[in-house]
DNA sequence: AAGCGTCACAACCGCGTCTTC
DNA sequence: CGAAGACGCGGTTGTGACGCT
């Protein structure tokens, strides 16, 4: 039924990327600029398929990634993005312009869901209900926020403790000179995707309030495909948090695609009535000190 | 010091969606 | 309009690092 598999041709190449590989990949990107994956692998002579190249670029290589521990508030963030959106980790991560998905997706599997099931089963056995008029994300919320005060606390400590780059290995900090080698180009160049990568260099740079994340996340809508405010197509993951909005009943009836993007619903939720949220949750590992 | 178990994360796989012809 | 190709997303796996015994 189904064409097979890019990555099972013979010769193609599996497994970890060396860094001769990554500098090949980041090269022909410098020159060309993403996308077009499928001619990557021909016109580099890299032995993996398109879509190797493609995840290696948007989850490793790609300027302006931030790696390393997530910081109380980003898994506020986290937390309450996944209980309003679901699993829908391209959208969360369109929130979280220094993450990708897959390290969002991968911070999740291994460190929140286990923390917030954590606490459930200690919930289910000891403690009692949360508040009885709560929603699925106050739910979260409270179970996130009871999971740092009696138990998640001393995780959230050693986050904050451990340098970011005290599990970095060796050959981690090489791609991230690489990576530092394209900010230049990708200040200079006019390449449409580099907007969001601007930003986040930026972000670097500075400490940024909620607002300019958002305003961040605002430019980083109309990266990669070089999709402009006011083109009518609807990019592909305003529709997915679209769609994921309507699902969960956030977007109400003055929600449409032509209107401004749907992030300002959660914008507007997570800045206003949930600030004080997400604030707590920040503070949390200092208060439990 | 060696063996074993666990954890974290990079990478792969399969499938759905979009685009092009 | 349908088929085929290209791309993107979410789930899963493989493996190296680390800690414990």
């Amino acid at each position: 039924m189904g064409r097979p598999p890019c990555c099972d041709k013979i010769g193609i190449k599996k497994g970890p990327w060396t860094p001769e590989e990554d500098i090949v990949l980041v090269s022909y990107i410098q020159e060309h600029g993403p996308g077009n994956w499928r001619s990557v692998p021909t016109n580099t002579g890299l032995m993996r398929c398109s879509k190797s190249c493609r995840l290696r670029w948007t989850n490793y290589l790609r300027p302006g990634i931030k790696r390393g521990n997530f910081t109380p508030h980003e898994e506020g963030m986290i937390v309450h993005l996944q209980a309003l959106l679901g699993n829908k980790w391209a959208a969360i991560a369109s929130y979280l312009p220094q993450r990708t998905d897959n390290d969002i997706k991968n911070y999740w599997n291994t460190h929140l869901k286990k923390k917030l099931k954590k606490f459930q089963t200690g919930l289910d056995s000891h403690l009692s209900s949360p508040p009885e008029d709560s929603n699925t994300c106050d739910h979260f919320s409270w179970n996130f926020i009871s999971d740092n005060n009696k138990q998640g606390s001393k995780l959230l400590l050693q986050q904050n403790h451990n340098s970011p780059n005290s599990s970095s290995s060796l050959y981690a900090s090489s791609t991230e000179n690489i990576s530092r080698l394209l900010e230049g180009w990708m200040r200079s160049s006019p390449h449409p995707s580099t907007k969001v990568d601007e930003m986040t260099l930026h972000e670097n740079k500075h400490n940024q309030d909620d607002q300019d994340l958002f305003k961040c996340r605002e430019t980083s809508l109309v990266k990669d495909e070089g999709i402009s405010n006011s083109t009518k197509t609807i990019p592909r993951e305003y529709k997915s948090v679209i769609s994921a909005c309507e699902s969960s009943g956030v977007a109400e009836k003055t929600m449409n695609t032509n209107t401004p993007p749907p992030f300002t619903y959660l914008e507007k939720w997570l800045l206003e009535e949930n600030a004080g949220q997400v604030e707590e949750l920040m503070e949390l590992p200092m208060i439990f000190t």
